[in-house]
DNA sequence: CTGTTAGCGCTTTCAC
DNA sequence: GTGAAAGCGCTAACAG
């Protein structure tokens, strides 16, 4: 047992029962709603709580209800600002239901995401909000499929039939060609992400269908590598090597971004002048840039947000469908016409 | 109670002890290490945990014990990088030693900051890793005294008698400044956070302090606000209008550098050679900035590692000191020698 | 409606 | 060393 010798620090349920002149149980009801309670004995009981300061034990109550007012946020990596501002709007919706959030970061182990999921089947958490940015062989689809109130963020669990909430990625990707398109570009660049993530094919099929739509001749160049700065920096390598190189670069993260301009500027490369370009996120401080950059703006808080909503409603019976956010466009100066046709 | 009729999902305690042929509390005193078993009985007891999948009822273990395995971190806003930059390290470190860290959002309300300071007085988390970053006006510091484990990171909480890691501002301040002085300048700008927090009087003091340490004949001009964008815009503005603008200019926040920046670029003031520039903190990617940002940088991981570590260890009973983490010069490409002296 | 009672699953004192 | 039993503080059947 807890506390041995020393005086109870806190006053417990008893104890407002008592000054109250009420049972426990009359207590309990009254104080979570299950139960109307004549005025008289309504009052008392408020001001035993007053008095005594009274504060419910969260751990009884858990252990009592089998369920615990906490939501998992499973991150990669929270340092990373689109996670970070996940994690905040998805505390603030979670804060305004009374429920607190866990931060289970992963850095994409299965076995540690596993883990959690695990939590949440055991009830120790009422919900998971889950995010990874691998590709998943079947491992997590399964260990999600029972495991109860998951809902997938940002990126697909495949084969998973839970709730989920993406981003327009393919809207996104059309977008960005045809802003590009509409300055007069008709050399592309893109650099995008991982192939097996779905994120990264959608933009990429959404800025492909928008370029074949359009009625113009087109070049592309594409490249395909992590959402890393790394991988944007080796990607532009390549690209600015070519005979003829695009007149337009997408590239389908920040990070992606800042790996590119990083070799451009030292390779003395000028945007907008010499490469126009636009990012795809928008979470990095890109509106301090020199030039702007303009971006593809994920809905990021919006995604926290319905997130919560989803892991907290009711489960609905109808058939999960993931919910697609729509992105946005942000104009800045990162785009201008290419310089010659 | 939680589960009426459903037999029950998961092997319990008990469930264990039957199956091994012991008691529960042998079991519970084996796997929390209190006991040593013969070979014999614990390997039965191994065999069945294994093949009940056997988890221990972390709701249960902490209504018993009186403790969580949680900590609570507390801080203003997790979308900022400098928090969620802190907020991998402390999870990571958390992690390792089988801590859960739940995420607590302040938005520098006082309510909300004491409301958590409740919780871990009455003991629903282990410790607090506390951050706050607007002023106290003696509440904080009489809320966090009775409370437990908290740790103040970060920020002073004046008057607080409990364990403290900040960065070593002054030395910051100090470094700014003789690496202004050393590429030769003389006329200086300084664009502080508010007065009323130590980390900005303290980044002022050190620039002062080095200043005047040097024998060169020196010029100052100090703006004072938040630290934040608007801020940093703001002040700026005032001080290019200056009739002789100084050449070199300390932003003592990254939110304070970016505003900076933008007002320069619209005023076609170009950074270095016109001002050079250098920032406090480094949690922004300031490495990929055009030019790149030199930066005073604090050890956010370092901060964040040692908060865990002492939040978790025995309570010292020498007199608690705050802890000061070194921070380090970061040359980029923003500090140049002035055009004209 | 109100109170009594039996748990939730674990830890730990205490007696064997 | 080992087990029985009490209890952490709360909730929810069940009876009155």
């Amino acid at each position: 047992m807890s506390q041995s010798g020393k005086p109870r620090l806190h006053a417990t349920l008893r104890d407002v029962a008592a000054v109250a002149g009420v049972s426990p149980a009359a207590v309990s009801r009254y104080l979570n709603g299950s139960i109307v309670l004549p005025h008289h004995t309504a009052e008392k009981i408020d001001e035993a709580v007053v008095q005594l300061r009274y504060q419910p034990n969260p751990h009884a109550r858990r252990l009592s209800r089998g369920r615990s007012d906490m939501i998992a946020l499973v991150v990669p990596d929270i340092a990373n600002p689109f996670f970070a501002q996940l994690a905040a709007s998805v505390e603030e919706a979670a804060a305004e239901r009374g429920q607190a959030v866990v931060l289970c970061v992963t850095a994409n182990h299965k076995n540690r995401e596993i883990e959690y999921i695990e939590r949440l089947a055991r009830n120790y958490v009422d919900a998971l909000l889950f995010i990874t940015n691998h590709p998943d062989d079947g491992d997590l689809a399964a260990a999600v499929a029972n495991a109860g109130r998951v809902v997938v963020l940002d990126e697909d669990i495949a084969t998973s039939q839970v709730p989920k909430i993406f981003s327009d990625n393919e809207a996104g990707g059309a977008m960005a060609a045809r802003l590009l398109l509409e300055a007069g570009h008709r050399r592309f660049g893109l650099i995008g992400g991982p192939k097996d993530l779905m994120s990264a094919r959608e933009r990429t099929a959404g800025f492909r269908r928008a370029l074949a739509e359009s009625a113009a001749d087109v070049e592309t160049v594409e490249r395909f590598g992590d959402y890393s700065v790394a991988a944007g920096a080796a990607a532009i390598e390549a690209i600015i090597e070519m005979q003829s190189p695009p007149t337009a670069l997408f590239c389908c993260s920040d990070p992606i971004t800042l790996g590119a301009l990083k070799v451009l500027r030292a390779r003395n490369w000028k945007v907008p002048q010499d490469l126009s370009l636009i990012t795809f996120d928008d979470v990095g401080p890109f509106d301090f840039f020199d030039p702007p950059i303009t971006a593809i703006r994920q809905d990021v808080t919006g995604m926290g947000r319905r997130a919560v909503e989803i892991a907290l409603a009711e489960p609905k019976d109808d058939t999960v469908e993931a919910i697609r956010l729509p992105v946005q466009l942000v104009e800045r100066a990162s785009v201008v016409a290419p310089r010659n046709r």
